[in-house]
DNA sequence: TCTCGATCCTCCAGTCTCTGGAGAATTTAG
DNA sequence: CTAAATTCTCCAGAGACTGGAGGATCGAGA
């Protein structure tokens, strides 16, 4: 049985692998909601806290925009609404994120026949810019 | 049959999506080499240099520091050293990979799961957060 | 209870990755 | 041969952090 604690800002940075300003800046754009204070006024989080900062950390890593994690949060923070005015931004989003999903498995594969090429003692060349420049693996018609 | 153009920094621009600045700016950091320049002092590009900087621009796109950027471009560049001390570099960038396709095939599901409630007119919860937040999809130890 | 090292606070300056404007030179379309 | 479009360099600004200074607070041990 986890839960019930109260964690300190320290805390929560160990937990989630995000450094203690970046909560903070995180706080000051409304990434995170405004943190409630102790008398003496230090940040106190709970465990949706940790939740949603591991989401947003994720999420960057995986290359998303402020902006867009701010809508996909604001999707989760609401489930009524997506049905109505969001549907159309959750549909976007997924089709980003099969997009990049296309790229990266395209990625992966020359990554991987590279790496299957040096386990046999081979001299492949390597093709992992024509893979990720291919335009065909790329959504967007802006380019 | 293409090929065989002498590319102005514009049309390298128009092709790839990538904005005059930046390509410029890229150029200072060494991701791209320094171009051969006109009589007058103009940059110009062959397809080389679209191929390069299609794969620096989706490689950002997918979240990729620069470093590691340049880590791949390096091995992309001298196809003979991966087999030496390159080979631990492309097993990181493999398993990298595969952990953001993993969180990112997480995130997909539970997108689509949100967008086809909608469809039904169901009123669902969202769990984006939680399945990102999930730990089981990263790879990092440290955190 | 007192103390001192760890942690927190705010404020602010700096880094990295772009992005865009100013002013001047060059190219190119009409 | 103009006039508009492009390019050049330099530099400033934006977005997303990151870290240090100076000061307050906490918490474990003497």
């Amino acid at each position: 049985m986890p839960t019930m604690s109260s964690l300190t800002i320290g805390a929560l940075a160990k937990r989630t692998g995000v450094k203690i300003p970046t909560i903070r800046y995180y706080e000051s754009i409304g990434l995170l909601p405004e943190a409630p204070r102790t008398g003496s006024n230090r940040r106190t989080y709970d465990d949706k806290a940790v939740n949603r900062l591991r989401f947003i950390r994720h999420a960057r890593e995986l290359g998303f925009e402020v902006e867009a994690i701010r809508q996909l949060l604001a999707m989760a923070d609401d489930p009524g609404r997506p049905c109505r005015d969001a549907d159309l931004l959750a549909r976007t989003h997924l089709a980003e994120i099969e997009s990049r999903i296309a790229r990266l498995e395209a990625l992966r594969d020359e990554v991987r026949r590279m790496v299957d090429g040096c386990a046999q003692d081979q001299v492949r060349s390597c093709h992992v810019i024509e893979v990720l420049a291919d335009h065909a693996h790329c959504l967007h018609d802006r380019h």
